[in-house]
DNA sequence: ATAATTAGTTTACAGCCACAACATATTATC
DNA sequence: GATAATATGTTGTGGCTGTAAACTAATTAT
């Protein structure tokens, strides 16, 4: 049925507690007089809830701030080494593993290609691998592990740690959870790509203190994560956010999409609409660098060697991205219109192109968002460009330790 | 900044009430002993909340239920006679008001022609008017009022009661909130109709314990109630829902939106489009009975109209609803990728002509959606019809009495 | 008649936060 | 340099909360 919500003493305790933690968080560093002000609790239980933070080494105080008159404050911060995170980031053709302080900062990490149409097990042992190879790390620094986070594409049963269907990847119902969990003994989240992206950005990156805000995750196609009413919104079924699929134009004619229909908003923007942008160019045009790079460099047409050429300077390919940037700005309208939100982040392999994108999308979205709507909306890349969904994994683990008070296992 | 948000003792107690009183309002009639359960709240919790809704007029007992072995239980009901309700919707040649209890039972209804664009005081006092002689009603029945619900077209500010922008009615920063409750000493909730109508189906209608679901409020203009993770969600300044204005189709060929751009996917789907349909088919084809009806009730061609005909089995009626249907289902798809909702809900002026135009949507979604996602979504018309907005501005005030505990005046 | 079963109440209790008084540590002022 | 002013943070009391367990209450099963 629907979710029950009731409460008791201890999530009196548990809603402050995490409440304080997160200002202490995102702004640090800040005094125990300060947390009592904005949180308009009383000063004696903001020093209670603290001193549970301080015994539990999530946080820890940072000298002293004389300011004006009166007893100075005793500033506070959170802990960076109050526990470790590794974070896995499985892409259509690579693995990406980074071992994080509970700030996020990266202490360690490592990047393999990989094929998963090969073999399941096998890149899952690959990944299995690596991610042992980043615990000897964190045993190094004797730190603890607050958790695994693993960012995937496709959709995801977070409670059961399960990836049910990713398209991308041709894979479906892979245990995550539970392979993860025997092999490392470590607590495992696992997230949808984009949504792990956006809770990334809430943390850690441009979003903080936003409530409503999209990461639209570009690349072969386009999914989001949408992060609504300050938490992250997963509909019914966890499938929420499938924003490339709109329907933008339903006529015979179209570029078929990849979920078998025709006219999907992302056939117009993802990385293979530029790719044939280029291609569509080059074959009138010669005038360009582009077939000099990838006889250079042995490279077939690729976003990041598009993205040279016009770092270089190469009108087609620039003119290639601003020609995307509309496509991409017209669904940014469409979404704004439909979301009003206080920032729409752009991320993905594509971003690495955002300065070239991004001036269009805004243009776009300026002529075709309902104008008390669009203004209010700024239009950004993400903070962690292609890293999104890596710090993503980390993200969600952080946000877990931010919100419970479980008792996390000593070593 | 964020909203803080802090948890005490009267929150505890304010959340178990108001948990409690929702779960008897949808599961009535429910004994003490189901609530525990149900809740995981101590059965003498529950007895004390109860008690407190009991002794606040909210709840009434209603005989016992002698099921199985053992004590039989006293069952509850939330108490229809807690107090009336005024609702009321503007909509854009017509104020309609309406007298319920606390259950949402019409007890009394009146509805007028009116005209915004002659003079907007002159249509406030014509509501006034008639509210006042609604008030008269609930006075003869010696019922307190719990509040007055309005509904409105645009955006509204809720917090202070303000209609910040309706372009259908060409108003702007009307204080209802202030006028309302200056004239009838009421509390006073403004809402958009959209928003309305999506909580009057949670509350009364077809969305009971639905967590994730969309009301397509589809007229003039189609716009949406987005009700996410169990509440409304309204965007940054509660301009959120405009779903009507996605840029479905860009070319300079397209029809104007209202809005100013082209290809908004609302032109292809509202009422005006189907009307435009019909105008085309009768430019070819003789063979209808529209003309003749038009001339008859000397009448233009309008949707009730075009229904009529349909309903007499007018094959260009019903085609240019099928027609219309599956541009409506176009964007439904669309949306349903994007939210992944447990319902669509279909309301608004255009669903009087539901029955026609549902299949198509339900053909046009399965055809466009993503099939993982789309199976998931019920489409469903409106419990209440054309009246959805208008149950909901009563829904709004007895979802408020639902969840806060403030005193009310008594008469 | 007695036991079994289920519903609901009473009483003792521990946890939580608010409040007010207090201790602490600095700057401002004379 | 002493005193006042100011701001930070702590301590102890009290009221409110839900929990737990023992209790009463009202029915059916045997």
């Amino acid at each position: 049925m629907s979710p029950k919500f009731t409460a008791d003493q201890a999530f009196i305790r548990e809603t402050n507690l995490s409440l304080v933690l997160r200002l202490i968080h995102s702004q640090a560093p800040v005094s125990r007089a300060q947390l009592a002000i904005t949180t308009g609790l009383n000063k004696s239980t903001v020093s209670s809830l603290v001193d549970e933070l301080l015994e539990r080494n999530l946080v820890h105080e940072v000298g002293n701030n004389a300011g004006g008159a009166g007893r100075p404050a005793t500033m506070l911060e959170v802990n960076a080494q109050a526990g470790n995170v590794i974070g896995v980031e499985l892409g259509v053709d690579f693995v990406s593993v980074a071992v994080t302080d509970f700030l996020g900062n990266i202490l360690w990490r490592k990047r393999e290609e990989a094929n998963p149409n090969e073999d399941q097990e096998k890149m899952i042992n690959q990944t299995l691998r690596i991610v042992k190879e980043a615990m000897t790390v964190g045993k190094k620094k004797n730190q603890r592990f607050l958790g695994l986070g693993l960012a995937t594409p496709g959709t995801v049963n977070i409670e059961e740690g399960v990836l049910i269907f990713a398209p991308n990847l041709h894979w479906r119902n892979v245990q995550f959870g539970k392979i993860f969990a025997e092999q490392t003994k470590l607590r495992i989240f696992v997230e949808n790509d984009a949504n792990a992206a956006a809770v990334a950005e809430h943390l850690f990156g441009t979003a903080r203190q936003v409530q409503d805000f999209l990461f639209v995750f570009s690349g072969v196609g386009i999914g989001g994560g949408l992060f609504l009413n300050g938490k992250l919104y997963r509909g019914k079924n966890g499938y929420a956010g499938e924003i490339g699929h709109f329907p933008i134009m339903a006529e015979p004619s179209q570029t078929v999409c990849h979920c078998g229909n025709r006219g999907c908003w992302e056939t117009y923007a993802n990385q293979y609409s530029i790719i044939q942008r280029v291609q569509a160019r080059l074959e009138v045009k010669r005038t360009s660098i582009i077939p000099k790079l990838m006889a250079e460099q042995n490279s077939g047409l690729t976003i990041p060697l598009i993205k040279q050429a016009a770092d270089a300077g190469d009108k087609e390919a620039i003119d290639s991205f601003a020609e995307a940037g509309l496509a991409m700005g017209q669904g940014f309208a469409g979404l704004i219109n439909i979301f009003n939100p206080k920032k729409m982040i752009l991320g993905g392999p594509l971003s690495i192109a955002g300065e070239y994108l991004l001036p269009n999308i805004i243009e776009a979205v300026k002529r075709h968002s309902m104008p008390e709507i669009g203004q209010q909306a700024e239009i950004v890349l993400s903070t962690f460009g292609p890293d999104a969904s890596l710090i993503g994994a980390v993200a969600i683990v952080v946000d877990d330790a931010l919100s419970r008070f479980i008792q996390v296992d000593k070593k």
